[in-house]
DNA sequence: AACCAAAAATGACCGCGGTCAATTATAAAA
DNA sequence: TTTTATAATTGACCGCGGTCATTTTTGGTT
């Protein structure tokens, strides 16, 4: 039986969590250094890892939360009406991932989880987001404005498939005067959602 | 105008290939340690950086002449008749890179370079395949197998990113009595490419 | 054979993520 | 209040990838 934690746990954890969102927000998730936090927050190196599995397990803390928020705003609207506003809603998300390499390869690690651990912050986030796609498609599917032949959970996997796919491309080209990757998203999800013409 | 290399430089080339090489025979490619390369090709550390921009540059060469010699593989047998036998096609690059983390991340690195920089395998690879595939579909549409509504060469991005998407779900589950990367394709690439019914 | 400029190789050094035995703070029991 | 178990924190230390000023080798030139 694990006890509760102590209040200076608590207070601790909340420091590195702070000073570490608010180097991201000057230097991106990139320039993110361990030593650099625990500088900041006033704390030794060793606490940082009592606290956080690794690096990638404090970077999991902070783009779930904003991941979370992304998916708060991409189910605010309620079930789009057809292929091309559900493709516009996932522009925001795809903007966010877009911005750095590091979020992509991070939820990339945790992209397939099936409802295994709830308690971390990413893999409720891709739970969440393939629930999400699937009740819209079930509504679209019902209205006609999605191909009926096949499941809609196979349907939004596919759709996360894309998004990485998209997304990979995207960090191997050097975006001069590139296509954004919502924009080429685009042909994937009409060819994979559309129902035959 | 850059020189020829001298003799001593492609044997000592050679020596790292061949050494890091059997190191990855014997302990995968995650057990490969620059270290360990240097060591027994019996060479400073400097000039493995010499040779290659960095560790992935080296594990490209690797991973890439056993792509190559997957795709020379998967040449052989012609078109496949169908999309069954496509998918089937694919499985031994599937198996490949599912054997390890390591492959699968670096692959990702390269899969969207787009006729870019050629001098790079990996990257040849990429376009290698991506070609290969586009004229398979192509007679597989000719044939009526594969739907008719879209660009072969969209159809085999598409390809590209199911294959990717299977992995990475492959790389997140502990997999003890998990379908294979391979059966896992098998519905993605019906849906994708199989002409409505 | 002696010389020299470019090529190749060297290895001490650095940055940074991560570990763990030792130390200190906390809160409940005596 | 003193004792005590354990939660929390510490920081010296390690592994390993990667750098670069320096040294050695090479192959052509005189």
């Amino acid at each position: 039986m694990t006890r509760a934690p102590q209040k200076r746990r608590l207070e601790t954890r909340a420091k590195l969590l702070e000073v570490a969102a608010a180097i991201v927000q000057k230097q991106g998730y990139s320039g993110l250094r361990v030593e650099d936090v625990v500088a900041r927050a006033g704390v030794a190196k060793g606490t940082l890892f009592s606290h956080f599995k690794d690096k990638d397990g404090l970077l999991a803390v902070l783009i779930g939360e904003e991941v979370t928020r992304l998916l708060d705003g991409m189910e605010a609207g309620g079930t789009p009406a057809d292929v091309a506003a559900l493709t516009a809603r996932l522009a925001p998300h795809l903007d966010y991932v877009a911005q750095d390499r590091v979020i992509f390869d991070l939820l990339l690690r945790y992209s397939g989880t099936t409802a295994a651990e709830p308690d971390e912050v990413v893999a409720a986030s891709f739970i969440r987001q393939v629930t999400l796609l699937t009740g819209w498609l079930q509504t679209l599917q019902a209205a006609g404005n999605v191909r009926k032949d096949q499941p809609p959970e196979l349907l939004a996997e596919g759709i996360q498939g894309f998004l990485n796919h998209v997304l990979g491309v995207w960090f191997c080209a050097e975006h001069e005067n590139d296509a954004s990757p919502a924009e080429a998203l685009d042909p994937y999800l009409r060819a994979w959602l559309l129902p035959p013409a």
